[in-house]
DNA sequence: GTTAGCACTCTCGCATGATGAGTGCTAATC
DNA sequence: GATTAGCACTCATCATGCGAGAGTGCTAAC
């Protein structure tokens, strides 16, 4: 068989499977010989030797200096991920720890998310992201209106993705709470389904009360709105920081700074549009420069295409890809189970 | 004027609060020469020297080693917090710039806690700690259900600290929008300021459906009573990082331990008891070990001696005590008056 | 195409020595 | 009696140098 320029032979692309292998685990640069000595590969060093040369050529591996083993590079960790990891599935036996973890909590998703997050990070080792589901455009499934004291008012709202928001409102006028159910009673029957545009548009058709109300909806769906595609948590910063790469002074400072930077928020989520995309971005692969040295891993999860949250891991560009891909899989479909059950109206097909 | 071996000269008191204060800036060990250059004390780095000694004697300074300058220990930063500091008040300017901020939050509680945590993360440079106003007790205030598909529920409940809780139920027989209103209109008013434990007797009074809510009702506030305890964010990590003290690789992980973990939590809150209460835990007097080498500064506030939660500083012990103290002082006075707009019946005298 | 052999490179860890800040002590001074 | 000048001494820090070890690349043989 001839070997194109740019193509791998088979024993290439198993010694690239290994040292990525290798080099996750171990963290440190490898050696011809430190791959011989553990996996029986048949062949001699010098042959190794010189397949790394090849593939050093087609820059999917580096040295850190002359000396020193071999290192995969991003291109390096991207083939390994595309043409060399198959489908990596979570194993049964974990699959049922997982589920029996989540039939724990059963339906409720804030407590389902925190897991999600918690075996996320526990299956990777690093940090786990999370998104809550949101709706691109929500609208009003119900509020209510609940005097606290005299001039001040609780408004709870329920919007489509079944969020609950809550907001003080202070009224000059006292109002008692027959005439707040009253209102709202009526309210409710009007706006329900709409958005905050078009209850904006109702509340300047009625006057003084009603349309304070209506005003402090609309504002409160609109800050949700915009607070929502900036709602990203982590988990699992601590176990992440054991790691070598970020035990290093310094480092764990700038990782805290990316999560809490936007980077992640603007850059990378947007590109993960459908539910069901996973989508994987290896070191320089991000267009960012905070996430140069980080490997992320993303999908979106949702009961439609409408209710639909992130989820997935980050980590060193050397991280386990296999274990993570397949966990932030099964996760999301976990977790998209379970808002079907919540909140679509019919299942899906 | 004699000196008691255990008494400090007024210059041996100016020095020791110099060395703190010089030390706290720059992170280096004080030497007599240092000190002399760069404060006119009017005298020799000998007698500083002389006088340095005897404050080692008494256990407020200490060698890192043999020719090193001079560090407080321990008993040196709390006898400066107690007999140097005074009584720090926040600058003008500062105060208006805050008072500001805090106007522009107005009455959402969830948004003042946030502002509170980040101003001072700000004013300290280190870690902000809060935990959200509850109730010792909390009791019911009103609930609402809300019908979302035929066999779920939504129940959202709000306390008398004026949280609001939200959970979903989960039923066999659909009951429609009406029903529920009915029955959440009637059981309010059974309810309304009952405990938990008074509820989940209420529960046994009633047969199907409202027995389910109520014993719903009754395990929702029973779970946050006990999460309440466990309730603590914080905020500027990141900026903390940024310190000498924490820059070197593995404090970072150890830190975000202590504040995961329940040492602050179950050692250290539960003394400060009372609202307004302020209190400062130095390294060793700190019984946890995992605290040896940070200082925390916590204060209770709260609307009545009911409805209280706590905020505070955590940061090495080489932290701007000054600084920390009067802004802690200062947010948790404001948080008080917050609330007490909120939550209060009247105003307190 | 594969392998053995070998010179070469470069990091890492360790000992060495110079530097300099800072001390503690003693004796002189105010 | 308190303060100060002078001086020998201590010890962390930093740069330098050196040996060991891991790993490579090349060439020539298989």
């Amino acid at each position: 068989m001839i070997h194109m320029s740019d193509e791998l032979s088979e024993r290439q692309q198993k010694i690239l499977k290994l040292i990525v292998q290798e080099y996750v685990q171990t963290g440190r640069a490898v050696g011809s010989k430190a791959l011989i000595d553990r996996y029986k590969l048949g062949v001699s060093p010098a042959t190794v030797r010189n397949d790394m040369g090849i593939l050093e050529d087609q820059a999917f591996l580096q040295h850190p200096h002359t000396s020193a083993g071999r290192v995969p590079t991003d291109s390096g960790y991207r083939y390994y991920v595309e043409n060399l990891l198959g489908n990596p599935r979570v194993p049964m036996s974990e699959q049922i720890r997982i589920r029996h973890q989540f039939s724990q909590v059963e339906m409720q998703v804030a407590a389902s998310m925190k897991l999600a997050a918690a075996v996320l990070a526990e299956a990777s080792g690093n940090i786990a992201l999370i998104s809550p589901p949101r709706s691109i455009q929500e609208t009003v499934r119900h509020f209510e209106l609940i005097s606290l004291r005299d001039h001040l008012i609780l408004l709870i709202l329920v919007t489509q993705s079944g969020t609950v928001h809550e907001s003080f409102l202070h009224i000059d006028d006292p109002v008692d709470q027959e005439t707040l159910s009253a209102t709202s009673r009526q309210l409710n029957d009007e706006i329900r389904d709409m958005r905050h545009t078009e209850i904006q548009l109702q509340a300047s058709r009625h006057e003084s009360f009603s349309a304070l109300v209506l005003e402090q909806i609309a504002a409160l769906m609109q800050r949700t709105e915009q607070e929502s595609t900036a709602e990203l948590h982590s988990e699992g910063l601590e176990r992440a920081l054991r790691q070598p790469e970020f035990s290093h002074g310094g480092v764990a400072q700038q990782l805290l700074e990316v999560l809490r930077g936007g980077a992640l928020l603007s850059v990378l989520l947007p590109q993960v549009r459908q539910k069901d995309d996973l989508r994987i971005f290896i070191g320089s692969e991000n267009v960012s420069d905070e996430l140069q040295s980080y490997g992320v891993i993303i999908a979106r999860y949702g009961a439609t295409n409408e209710v639909t949250g992130l989820l997935g891991i980050l980590g060193p560009t050397r991280m386990p890809y296999d274990r993570s891909i397949s966990t932030v899989r099964y996760v999301s479909h976990l977790l998209s189970d379970l808002l079907r059950q919540v909140h679509a109206d019919e299942p899906e097909q």
